[in-house]
DNA sequence: GCCAACGTTGGC
DNA sequence: GCCAACGTTGGC
C-alpha cells in the first residue's frame, strides 16, 4: 500500500470533472520519473488530487483501480507512456492551499515543494496523514 | 506576464 | 557525450 499525489491542470481536467466522472483514465503524462511513479501504483493505492495553476490546492482522494496501461492518448509507439485508472474516493471537507501546505515544517520534503514541476509522486504515510487530518479538521 | 526550474533536442 | 537553444510547467 502506497501513497501518491498526482497534479493536474484544472483548465485540462478538475477535480469537479473527477467528482462527476467517478472513474478516469490518468493519461497525458508526458514525463519519465511521472511515467515511473504511475508503473509503481498498485490496487487500492491512495492519491491525494492537487489542482495546480489556478487553484493550487489538495481538493481530495482518488484511489487506483487499475495498474498502468499503454496510455491511449499517446501516439507516439517508440515512447512507452502510460496510464492508469483512478477512482474518485472522498473530498476534503476543507481544501488545503499550496500555501498552507509550504507554512508546515513536517511536509517541509514533500515533492510538491521540492520538486514542484513533477507531476506525479509518492508521498509518505505520515505526510498523506498530516494532509489527511488538516482536511478533516 | 514574468521568470525560475527543468526536460528535450540537435549541432558539434 | 557535451552543451546551447528552446519549449513547457507552474508559482508568483
Amino acid at each position: 500500500m502506497s501513497y501518491w499525489l498526482v497534479k493536474s491542470d484544472p483548465d485540462t481536467y478538475s477535480w469537479e470533472d473527477l467528482k462527476k466522472d467517478v472513474y478516469t483514465d490518468w493519461d497525458g503524462v508526458r514525463n519519465y520519473q511521472a511515467r515511473n511513479n504511475l508503473m509503481k501504483m498498485e490496487i487500492g493505492d491512495e492519491v491525494l488530487v492537487y489542482e495546480s495553476q489556478s487553484t493550487k490546492q489538495i481538493t481530495g482522494i482518488a484511489e487506483v483501480t487499475k495498474t498502468f496501461f499503454p496510455d491511449p492518448t499517446s501516439l507516439d509507439m517508440n515512447k512507452n507512456w502510460v496510464a492508469v485508472e483512478l477512482k474518485f474516493k472522498e473530498e476534503f471537507k476543507r481544501f488545503i492551499t499550496l500555501q498552507e501546505i509550504k507554512s508546515i515544517k513536517e511536509l517541509s520534503n514533500i515533492g510538491l515543494i521540492k520538486q514542484s514541476r513533477l507531476s506525479v509522486m509518492p508521498l509518505q504515510a505520515e505526510e498523506f496523514e498530516i494532509i489527511c487530518n488538516l482536511a478533516t479538521n
